[in-house]
DNA sequence: AAAAGATTGTAACATTTGTTACACAAGGAA
DNA sequence: TTCCTTGTGTAACAAATGTTACAATCTTTT
């Protein structure tokens, strides 16, 4: 599809005309499919991915191999993960993986600073901000504050949003690496969270009954 | 002290002479001694605060009462803590508390925009923005990663850094309130660190042998 | 000085989470 | 079909963390 529209369809109640229209001739669109990695842009940093349509998990890893995941990126969050910059430390890292078949819109992130001056520009650049630190903060608490039971049923509640299905296709495994655990305790978990009629076990695959 | 002469003392690296004279005009300075609370100001969200000596830390609470420590902003940090804005959800909430007597200059927020035409500004508030997210991702791979053992010895030897002393004057009961655990915990484990060389244990004191 | 409160040490026990081991079922490959 | 891989269920056990209880010491208040 032209970017023109997509551009259009999906910022225009964002930005204004001149910067929809810069938007449209410097951004460059791309495509990953589902588990496909985004960290060869996260580690360059030499683009500033905008969502236009499907979701980004984003992860944190050290250097043991272990992960754990941070946040969904949607679509109807309002788009945009400008973070990754300046953050890679010594021992851990950002992972960004595709969670369903998404659309991005790539911009050169020198545009990030030169776009200042658009009064929109500036609202959506602080309102990312704003959101990734909120949904930092929902990380910690969930490590802080709840215990595994929670944090297993927030992550399929969260994982239900970003893929608009209530039906979600994921392994018992999945879901312990992603939340750095094991897979017995998740499947432990699982069943009385089945029992307790949250959600129905399949093979491949769990049905989240109440939201 | 004059604000000029603080503002110059402070601000010279980072900023160019005009924002200087500006941050000089309208800036208010603030002090606030060891374990007030920065809150009123943070809700309101009326004043940005540049922290100019002292260090504060910073808890994500809950509504039971619960907190947990994210991070200090310290002096030698480079200043600055911008957050907060946007962040009260419905559960949890931002505590800012002085770690040590400090000093603030309290800039309005619309100044935050307003400066942007700054190039020193826009590098100072991306930089802290960065900051604060590093931090979090920091108290993320403590949660996830580490377990009580090193979260308590990250804990002290942090405080040592905000407090530029290795002698902390600090109960056992402090510890585990900001690293939401229990007190019989941090002893159990402070005892241990204690028969490891690491630190030495004292009435109301523990003071820091290996950083 | 006596009483009350705060801080620390430690034991005993409970709960949560993690690990190991193994059985069984589903689905694809040979 | 049989074989092999992957996913799930579950028991038994281990380790980490949390709780309750109480003694001892130091500090502050009365």
């Amino acid at each position: 599809m032209d970017i023109k529209v997509l551009v259009k369809a999906n910022f225009s109640f964002l930005f204004e005309r001149k910067l929809l229209d810069e938007l449209s001739e410097i951004g460059r669109l791309k495509k990953v499919v589902k588990g496909e990695y985004l960290m060869d842009i996260g580690q360059e940093m030499t683009f500033m991915p905008l969502l236009i349509s499907g979701a980004i998990k984003v992860f944190r890893t050290d250097d043991d191999g272990d992960e754990y995941i941070l946040y969904f990126i949607e679509g109807g969050d309002t788009c945009a993960m400008t973070l990754n910059c300046c953050i890679r430390g010594a021992k851990s890292e950002i992972k960004a993986v595709a969670e369903v078949d998404t659309t991005l819109l790539l911009v050169p992130i020198s545009k990030m600073e030169d776009w200042l001056h658009y009064k929109t520009w500036r609202a959506f650049v602080f309102g990312s901000y704003n959101n990734r630190m909120k949904e930092m903060l929902e990380a910690i608490d969930s490590l802080a504050f709840m215990n595994m039971n929670e944090r297993v049923l927030k992550y399929l509640k969260d994982k239900v949003i970003a893929n608009k299905d209530e039906t979600l296709n994921i392994t018992h495994n999945i879901i312990s690496d992603e939340l750095n655990t094991s897979r017995v305790v998740v499947s432990r978990i699982l069943k009385k969270l089945e029992k307790d009629g949250e959600l129905q076990l399949l093979r491949n695959q769990i049905k989240i009954l109440k939201l």
